[in-house]
DNA sequence: ACTCAGGGTCGAC
DNA sequence: GTCGACCCTGAG
């Protein structure tokens, strides 16, 4: 993957602090490539390749086909507006939260398509993030538009050609019983039932509600593309990773249910659900076997 | 070769 | 509310 010198002039840089192998590739976004010290990936029509260095971070557009960069899109997808000190000192009392904190340093929420987002986190029922990742990246390159000359550079499908695809050729590729649950968003998706706008004017319970009346989607996964397709603050998916946290070190009741779990863990972190969950799940997920948080 | 579980959800009881 | 089924894949 050479070529990229060429197009050097297309990039820029921040200071904003960012782990990028936590954030890209951390099991929140699942088509992001390492290749050559950087990421490589998409971000709508746009190939992007990120790489830091000692001082920054830099985001290079491999196939801009506009003169200018649009630097305010890049920030919004990365949430480069969040403040992670504030946020890392309003929890520094907190043994547990403060130590997952510590442990990624530079972990932050994407805020990703919300029908790519949508797609991916059905695909995530009972599976693990290299098969989702495999999953979707060959439904791009399957279904979607070649954006770039990378191994990778697709555009995510659209609802139209999921359905020009069909079920058959979707379990063909190994989503399995997923499958048909990906059609039904499609098909709500095609005929305006599945109502992305009426979500990010709805509160939290009347976009839950939308988003599960997708077969396939339950409170967990409607949770997750709440949190990362369309950066809502107060929600907390509880999957079986931050269901380890919470009834462990954290010592919420081991009785309740995951949907019991988010109910109490909104209440109590509010607007910083989205984040103190995130920060948990990806703690958990890669802490080191039988090393304890303190 | 065989079992098991992985970012859950559905439908029947 | 509980429980088996659901597809596939890699690890033990």
């Amino acid at each position: 993957m050479i070529g990229y010198l060429t197009m050097l002039e297309n990039e820029f840089n921040f200071t904003e602090q960012i782990n990028l192998k936590a954030t890209l590739d951390g099991g929140q976004a699942f088509r992001w490539h390492y290749d050559g010290g950087g990421y490589r990936g998409t971000v709508g029509s746009q190939v992007l390749w990120v790489y830091e260095d000692e001082k920054n971070t830099t985001v290079s557009y491999i196939n801009n086909s506009k003169s200018q960069i649009d630097r305010r899109l890049v920030s919004k997808y990365l949430d480069l507006e969040f403040d992670l000190e504030i946020f890392s000192n309003k929890y520094s009392k907190d043994k547990y939260i403060n130590s997952k904190i510590k442990q990624c340093s530079g972990l932050r929420i994407l805020k990703q398509d919300p029908w790519e987002t949508t797609v991916s986190f059905i695909t995530s029922s009972a599976s693990n993030v290299e098969k989702i990742k495999k999953n979707i990246n060959d439904l791009c390159i399957f279904a979607g538009e070649r954006l770039g000359d990378g191994r990778y550079d697709f555009q995510f499908p659209s609802a139209e050609q999921i359905l020009d695809l069909g079920e058959e050729e979707l379990r063909k590729m190994g989503f399995g019983f997923r499958s048909p649950y990906i059609i039904d968003a499609a098909r709500r998706m095609s005929i305006g039932k599945l109502n992305f706008r009426f979500i990010e004017d709805a509160d939290y319970e009347d976009s839950i509600n939308h988003l599960m009346e997708i077969k396939g989607v339950g409170k967990k996964v409607a949770d997750c593309i709440l949190t990362y397709g369309f950066g809502r603050r107060d929600s907390f998916p509880v999957d079986r990773w931050v269901r380890r946290g919470l009834v462990g070190p954290m010592g919420f009741n081991s009785k309740k249910t995951n949907e019991q779990l988010s109910d109490m863990a909104r209440t109590k972190y509010g607007l910083d659900s989205a984040y103190v969950q995130h920060y948990i799940f990806y703690g958990e997920k890669t802490k080191k076997k039988n090393l304890e948080y303190i």
